[in-house]
DNA sequence: GAAATTTCTTAATCTACCTTATTGCTTTCT
DNA sequence: AGAAAGCAATAAGGTAGATTAAGAAATTTC
């Protein structure tokens, strides 16, 4: 099993010794899943939190008309988690499923929680890692309140090279907030006037 | 002066010892402001988070063509930031006022700092208030892309009942992310119908 | 308490984005 | 390899919401 990727995402906040380390990695339950596999279907309730060291998973939920709209992508490198639902321990209405096929790193709640009391540094780690989701979805609701969709695909392309590549427009118009036909006629009259 | 407000609120997540307690009102400036005035320009560093124990105050961005856009209201009994700059220490983007004259708690970030040390209790907290506004912003992002502006406008309503009645009409518009002519628009057709 | 400013409403015109439908292309399944 | 499914592009017609403008109501200021 190799932790490199796991400890060195932990280590750009907080300083482990290696007991330390090792404590957390004892915690860790390993998954891999394929593409289209779901990892938490909504009305669930999510009792863990997900490190994605290969592939991709998607946090979306469905509307009352049966639309997708996607909150987030996690590559490698990323955490995911219904935060509703861990905080709260109720169903939560979000649904995880792999882009690609995924290896990953669960750390259950009570683990968790396990964890903040034995090394009470990962309770600073999870507060600026939802810090900093926090800092980046508050940009992501004025972004939609402020710019049109054309400025928030070109915004999305520059923020994450690597996922355009591998996951359809379809997604990425999911996930910017329009349909996918009128991300491909803008696209098409943006390239058209360059 | 009278702490009640801002211990009731932090004993929400956290139990404070009488000394702690002392330990942490120590670190609190008290701030009044009078409506209109500023708490926070844009291009400022905020080194504060702020605690409203009278009054409201309201955080928003404006943009490159000059419109204000609403990102949070802090009646009392909230806190507010501009996170962004608080965790990078760089020039933000959020404006702070005042939408009628208020009464603050401010702790600054270096003592926040202090506190996290002498009082580790107290980084559990912030993670718990950030992982709710987390959450809150979340669902903010979905209403956008899956609500219609009354549905959002009604959503609005139904959370914030004590708003509506003293802030104008025209910065829920804000909020929701329309215009003010549009939601007057929506609004008499909606209680026409009714 | 009158003047000035801000806020709310209504209405006409305009536009960004949605809906539905069709086609060709690529990927996945068996 | 062939069938089936998913994806991207294009186009015509439709709608939610923006823009502009102007008058009425409410609030603030002096």
């Amino acid at each position: 099993m190799d932790y490199t990727l796991i400890l060195k995402n932990i280590s750009k906040h907080i300083q482990l010794t290696k007991l330390e380390e090792q404590f957390f990695i004892s915690l860790l339950k390993e998954k891999k899943i394929k593409r289209k596999q779901f990892l938490l279907h909504e009305n669930e309730v999510c009792t863990y939190s997900t490190f994605v060291t290969k592939g991709c998973l998607r946090g979306y939920n469905i509307d009352q008309n049966g639309f997708e709209h996607i909150l987030q992508f996690a590559p490698p490198d990323w955490w995911i988690a219904d935060m509703y639902s861990v905080i709260t321990q109720k169903p939560g209405s979000l649904n995880i499923d792999a882009i690609e096929d995924s290896a990953l790193f669960m750390l259950s709640r009570a683990d968790q929680e396990k964890l903040f009391i034995e090394v009470p540094k990962f309770e600073r780690f999870f507060r600026i890692l939802t810090e900093n989701s926090l800092v980046a979805n508050r940009q992501r609701v004025l972004d939609t309140m402020s710019l049109t969709a054309i400025q928030r695909f070109e915004k999305f392309c520059k923020q994450y090279p690597t996922l355009i590549e591998c996951i359809p427009q379809k997604q990425i118009a999911s996930y910017i907030g329009v349909t996918p036909e009128f991300l491909s006629k803008v696209k098409a009259e943006y390239f058209r006037n360059l």
